[in-house]
DNA sequence: GTGCGAATCGTCCTTTTGGACGATGCCGTC
DNA sequence: GACGGCATCGTCCAAAAGGACGATTCGCAC
């Protein structure tokens, strides 16, 4: 029998994991939970096989990358797969650098969901299909960094401000703000500020407002 | 008895929906449907009193609001309640729109749902306490307020489109979208196009990706 | 110490954007 | 039926942004 935690803020979406797995007859939900730090008391009182954990709550400071770090460092820690509405390469990889064994999306056939449960408890990872791919696609393709520098002049383009302005407030000239501005293009792959800001807040690059 | 039609693609809510409405003695899910499409057949075959439709749908054209305007447009129309994650204007005013009875958030405690329901059933409108807070402050302090027209150029240039592009992809010209622009930049105090982005966010006008 | 990326600054030129005037048709209110 | 807001289209011009060449200095890694 595999015992389970649930870890997620919204009542909808415990009430149907809960339904799922309560006709899985070896899993049993142990405790579901609204918030990452009541899923790593319940990690210590329950003793769970495997967490099943959001990434984002709510109005709640800690996130679910936290509490998987938290959880992970417990003894005799019980597995952790991340179950999210995104697949953002910012979100996989605080997922994966927490040290979740998985990562699953909300609207994944719940047949991926028991199977990852079971591959997790018998200490397996366990990837939605549509993760594996874009972690293949992330290897193949070369990873794009920006420079600390870039990404302040980026950060004050996305707050509106324009090059003379950004220059300004970097104490530079515009030229260097337009040099940093044409790397960053090359960069994402686009050809103005917009598309920079656009593609920066979709892969996690900028602070998601 | 009150007949209900649940549209949603994630399997997990549908099946978190089913299990809280199954313990509703007055409330009959008569169908649960993963698209738009399948939502507007089944509100015309299973003859519902209230649709209770998500506004985002993965890999589908159709939104839930197209759905809902199709749904509305029926002989007998059921009334529909959009259930989304996201509380932005642009979201809220698509719904109200497209004739939705109301507009509730996915994080919202069960009871919420069961009462709203029952209005909607009733031919009442329901809000969450979320929206009808917004909805307020947006009537207190009606200084900005985009046209619905106005929210969709914007949409496309927070995207990092052009104004040939936006112009293209709303099949109008390059002068409308300007003219377009030129209303929002006064409307939100600025005189470029990142910086009404930034502005629109802040006000909750874009949605925080 | 050679090479490389980063940060800095230049010029010249093209494209895009924004501002300032227009204009029309439609719809809803008073 | 007049008025205002919205959406549509236009021209003309100035400013901003972007692209294509440059260049130097400074670290840091090999």
């Amino acid at each position: 029998m595999i015992r389970l935690v649930v870890a997620d803020d919204h009542p909808i979406v415990r009430a149907g994991l809960l339904a799922l797995f309560g006709s899985e007859p070896d899993i049993d939900v142990v405790a579901d939970v609204p918030g990452p730090d009541e899923a790593v008391a319940a990690a210590q009182r329950e003793n769970p096989d495997v967490v099943l954990m959001d990434l984002q709550f709510r109005a709640r400071t800690t996130t679910g990358a936290d509490a998987t770090r938290r959880i992970r460092a417990l003894d005799a820690a019980p597995y952790v797969l991340v179950l999210t509405n995104y697949d953002s390469d910012a979100d996989i990889l605080a997922a994966v650098e927490a040290g979740a064994s998985g990562y699953l999306l909300k609207d994944a056939p719940p047949h991926e969901l028991t199977t990852a449960v079971r591959a997790a408890a018998a200490g397996e990872s366990a990837l939605a299909p549509v993760i594996a791919t874009r972690l293949l696609d992330r290897m193949r393709a070369p990873q794009v960094s920006l420079s600390s520098r870039e990404i302040q002049v980026l950060e004050l383009v996305a707050a509106g401000r324009s090059n003379t302005e950004v220059a300004a407030d970097l104490f530079v000239s515009e030229t260097t703000v337009k040099s940093h501005l044409a790397h960053i293009y090359s960069k994402l792959d686009v050809s103005s500020r917009t598309a920079a800001v656009s593609a920066a807040r979709r892969r996690g690059i900028l602070r998601q407002v």
